[in-house]
DNA sequence: CAGGATCCGGAGCGATACTG
DNA sequence: CAGTATCGCTCCGGATCCTG
């Protein structure tokens, strides 16, 4: 991205009906932040396992498979930034601590989850697009 | 992930009812890899770009705010590879080639559009979520 | 059990130059 | 216009160790 081209891209696009429509394609919109917060590797999946209910740290660390308990911790923090869920520490002895979506995250979250599901059926599909696309 | 921990999340994890239940969980599943090309950080705008039609070369990398030539020909050689666009050359001089979405990148893209949708329609939200947790 | 701190290799990614 | 090739650097992310 050269400095002197001009970017127009940042407000409003398409529709230019208000002052500033939110535009996920603009790179300094509120929203694309979130889209790409929400699109993590491991925020995505994490937000998926929350729609079943209040994880603890060890519960989402076994349920996402291969993610490290960094990796972990650092989407957790970014999803809570973003208001998605909330961390409950009970302060016990030993420690627990629950994660839970809060009503965006649950929007966010369910969206997701049909999403996954529509994978999930076509898993044929894909495994024929790719051996395809391979192919030649 | 140490070697000797047994890892029982591949197959069928929380339904156990088929032979094996495509699980997006699971590292080794179709359906998370198709999900990881998905939620890439450019795939998933171009696949949203793509809704409202075919688009050239050209037309995504100026939509796609801040997208560089080169991850935007590798997001759409990998959204190619998963059977979710088509790529057609036209052959001409000066070349042409348009981009568009295949059913099953339809039914894909349009999930990912009214999720960028709820969005943009609760920036503030998130504006709010991210002072609040910066601030403290 | 929940996670912070640190090290470090490799993948991701942008910038630039070049081709048909 | 539609890309590919190459360089170089950032930072993702896994492994490991440590604490309350």
């Amino acid at each position: 991205m050269t400095a002197d081209a001009p970017i127009t891209n940042v407000g409003a696009d398409d529709r230019l009906d208000g002052p500033f429509e939110p535009n996920v394609f603009a790179r300094d919109c509120g929203s694309r932040a979130a889209f790409e917060a929400i699109t993590g590797r491991w925020t995505s999946l994490v937000l998926i396992a929350l729609v079943e209910g209040p994880h603890r740290f060890g519960e989402l660390r076994r349920r996402v498979d291969g993610v490290s308990e960094k990796m972990l911790s650092q989407s957790l923090h970014a999803l809570e930034r973003e208001g998605l869920l909330t961390r409950t520490d009970h302060g016990t002895l030993p420690p627990r601590v629950d994660y839970a979506l809060t009503p965006l995250g649950v929007e966010v979250a369910g969206r997701l989850r049909a999403l996954a599901d529509v994978l999930q059926d076509t898993v044929p599909l894909f495994e024929a697009a790719r051996a395809e696309y391979d192919g030649q």
